[in-house]
DNA sequence: CGAAAACTTAACAATTTGGTAATATTTACT
DNA sequence: AGTAAATATTACCAAATTGTTAAGTTTTCG
């Protein structure tokens, strides 16, 4: 099940929050400040982060930007709420990359149907068998313990190597921009010159061989096992 | 390609933003004040603007907000460029109808990357008529892996090939004429002779046989599967 | 703190693609 | 069939794109 961080200051309303989502099933943990938040993430873990805006010692947006920044939860949800009157947050809020944004007065069934909403692509791709383990022609990637087989002959790769890799067999047969290689493995606030992709090809290709790793000139690149 | 206008009163950060932007395609024009801003915001009619706050004649937050009460401009992207030490106007801008505020001095990558962000979502939409799969004859076609397979064997095409390929499989039993297809495929800007449609034709001719595309002397090309 | 590994960038080489012109062939019409 | 116009084909060059290497930065970890 998936785990989701609940950060206000309010006691109420976190606990209103506490009370829905733990009919939902999910696993939960709560925070009434922003460094408090961040402090039980690293630890938590959580798929994804419910948001106030409005917070003593570290604001949500702040606490957001600081999250993004930690590699980690890159990849992690995060939904603000906030008062109907505090809008300027708007823009802001999706400046540090919140995924979604809900206005107070809560109502419990909206909030969950977009949690849901949310986690929804996360939770059909955590199909039990595809957990972690890809296989593709000679290769077989477990993203667990981080290791790479090519034709039973072990393999390591480095964080990004391992990322980009495995990303690309994971949708073989579809190409990819630089651009959007760039967003997914990357990150939507990282700012590195698209041709770092190639090199990051070109180092995957040293180890896997050039046949898996195709290039579309003008297009990007794309796994495939032809 | 998106269209930005780019609005400052110094031609150094004129210059600086339209070598930057130019290298990503983006169409362009510029006005170093807000009055000459929104004369060309009319003919030009671009997708983004780039707004100095600071500028003579009209600052960037009137003219912004001008901008806003033309409908043509109502869902055009306002940025922001603004000094860090201006920061008041921050509120005001976003009062105004900003959707994103950039403090100089400006980084390259990072506003880039903030534009096509801003972007994106048009980017995504802008693709309603195009499907992702066509099917015609012993030809599939499919436009997110950039694949065709003919009879059951995946060909490759370049970039400009597989463009002009779709664009008439798109449009089966449809004439069109060299210079129609000029404009399509290669853009209303792009100076190139007539014959280059023949060359990319024999092209494609070769790659899928003689069967699909013919030939209406004096008129143009047409795919169709009879 | 310092060394090693990982990451990023820049520069140059290699490759592919796109465009043109010259030439050959086909078509339409008389 | 002869002829002019249009198209097909080919070969070549320029431009665009990617490959590769190496050097500079940053991060990680002992």
């Amino acid at each position: 099940m998936p785990k989701i961080l609940i950060v206000d200051d309010d006691p109420d309303i976190v606990e209103l929050l506490e009370y829905n989502l733990q009919k939902e099933g999910f696993e939960l943990a709560s925070a009434n400040d922003g460094l408090k938040a961040l402090e039980i993430a690293v630890t938590f873990n959580p798929d994804l982060v419910l948001l106030d805006v409005m917070m003593p010692k570290l604001d949500g947006i702040e606490t957001a930007s600081r999250l993004r920044k930690i590699p980690e939860f890159k990849n992690t949800y995060i939904l603000f709420l906030t008062a109907r009157s505090e809008e300027y947050s708007e823009v802001a809020a999706f400046e540090v990359g919140a995924d979604d944004y809900i206005v107070k007065p809560i109502k419990p069934r909206a909030l969950i149907s977009r949690i849901k909403a949310l986690l929804r692509r996360d939770m059909q791709n955590a199909t039990p068998d595809n957990e972690d383990k890809l296989v593709a022609g000679g290769l077989v990637i477990n993203r667990k313990n981080h290791s790479v087989l090519l034709n039973g002959a072990s393999l390591t790769f480095p964080k990004k190597e391992f990322e980009l890799l495995f990303f690309l067999v994971q949708n073989p047969d579809k190409v990819f921009s630089r651009d959007e290689i760039l967003h997914k493995i990357w990150g939507a606030d990282v700012y590195v010159v698209e041709r770092t992709v190639d090199v990051h090809i070109r180092k995957l290709r040293e180890k896997i061989g050039d046949s898996y790793i195709k290039t579309l000139k003008g297009i990007g690149y794309l796994f495939s096992l032809d």
